[in-house]
DNA sequence: TTTAGTTTATAAACGGTGTTCAAAAAATAA
DNA sequence: TTATTTTTTGAACACCGTTTATAAACTAAA
């Protein structure tokens, strides 16, 4: 063909990260490969590359949607008239639900190691950081902490989350018939009581 | 050529996993290909095949070697005049370091996810059970539990352990200069602590 | 309206990938 | 020596990421 004008670059880039999304979602990151994306939005391998530096740029900034939207999910959960350990373990639990309705998603975004460091990868780390803060606000709720040690706990604490779940959706956990949401609440009561009688 | 003789299928089979795992130790996941497998201990791509099943089958077999190491270190700290806390600690400072040294090797363990159900993958869990036996050996000796929950404990902490060192070492838990061990025996502490205090 | 210039999208090309399999070569048996 | 069996090859297939000359369509000027 040749020019067509149908869209505007950024018309285009969303409906790529679209497609991409879906291709991953359903198949597993193996299948956004350049060629599909671009045949699911009618266009050309050679027009995504007007719109991403490459692959792993699109895949990046799949992730950092991935990422955003779950940051929302777990703001969603604050709610100050709850306990903080209340809110801590619904946190956990909305992690988890997350991570089970966009399995392949929520892995990519913690196995894509990315070698680009451009803007979007800033976002993706402001993202992350905003997370651990919602973690640190409800820590700092339950007590207060002498300097720096309220973010080693928060990171404690959510690392130990996240490996929970990440081990029990790759099946590497090795639970049996015991529901996750018990592994994790068992965690957080346990880490959050220790705290309390830390001797 | 035609037949040659040179090696047994097994002695193939361990020099495939040999050049496989330098591969991937040395340059990633993506860098493990076939073809460059295969030169690399001078065969062609076909004879893999005849001792593969496929890559993921290889792949799968490089991970059940690096979790059988992953093994012998973690057994290796056992040492029955320490303390259990004492124990785990150091269980989870030589999880950390055997991630930190053979870092491509070790995600690999807990990111590929084989389709394949066989032999390789029926070890693959036994090893798994066996670590986790391992925390639960040290957890029985610091107090007793009832029916259950010896297991669901082990998973908690040893989950949460996993998931620290999985986050540092991804650049994803963002802790600055503090160091991951702190933050590990952090997490180890209060949760052993906890134990002890759950009211 | 015709022309010139600019923007946009294409499709072919390059070297790589996993995987299969007919055929060739060497070892073995008769 | 011949026939048979085993071992290894390398070409083939359909895909992959990425680049780029070229064609097509839009815009502005004459």
């Amino acid at each position: 063909m040749g020019r067509r004008n149908d869209h505007s670059r950024e018309e285009i880039r969303q409906m790529a990260l679209d497609a991409g999304t879906e291709l991953l979602q359903q198949q597993g990151v193996t299948a956004v490969s350049a060629r599909k994306v671009a045949s699911r939005i009618n266009y050309t391998v050679g027009t995504l590359y007007l719109v991403f530096e490459n692959l792993d740029d699109l895949l990046l900034q799949i992730n950092l949607r991935t990422l955003e939207l779950m940051y929302d999910r777990l703001h969603n959960c604050v709610d100050t008239l709850q306990s903080p350990l209340g809110q801590l373990r619904k946190m956990a639990h909305a992690y988890l639900d997350f991570a089970r309705e966009n399995e392949n998603r929520w892995r990519l975004v913690y196995e894509h190691e990315s070698r680009l460091r451009n803007d979007t990868h800033e976002k993706y780390l402001q993202v992350s950081m905003a997370m651990l803060a919602l973690v640190e606000q409800q820590l700092a709720r339950h007590a207060s902490f002498e300097q720096g040690e309220l973010q080693k706990q928060a990171r404690a604490l959510w690392g130990g989350v996240h490996g929970v779940c990440m081990l029990s959706l790759s099946g590497k956990l090795l639970h049996q018939d015991v529901p996750v949401e018990e592994i994790l609440d068992l965690l957080i009561n346990q880490f959050i009581n220790g705290l309390s009688h830390n001797s």
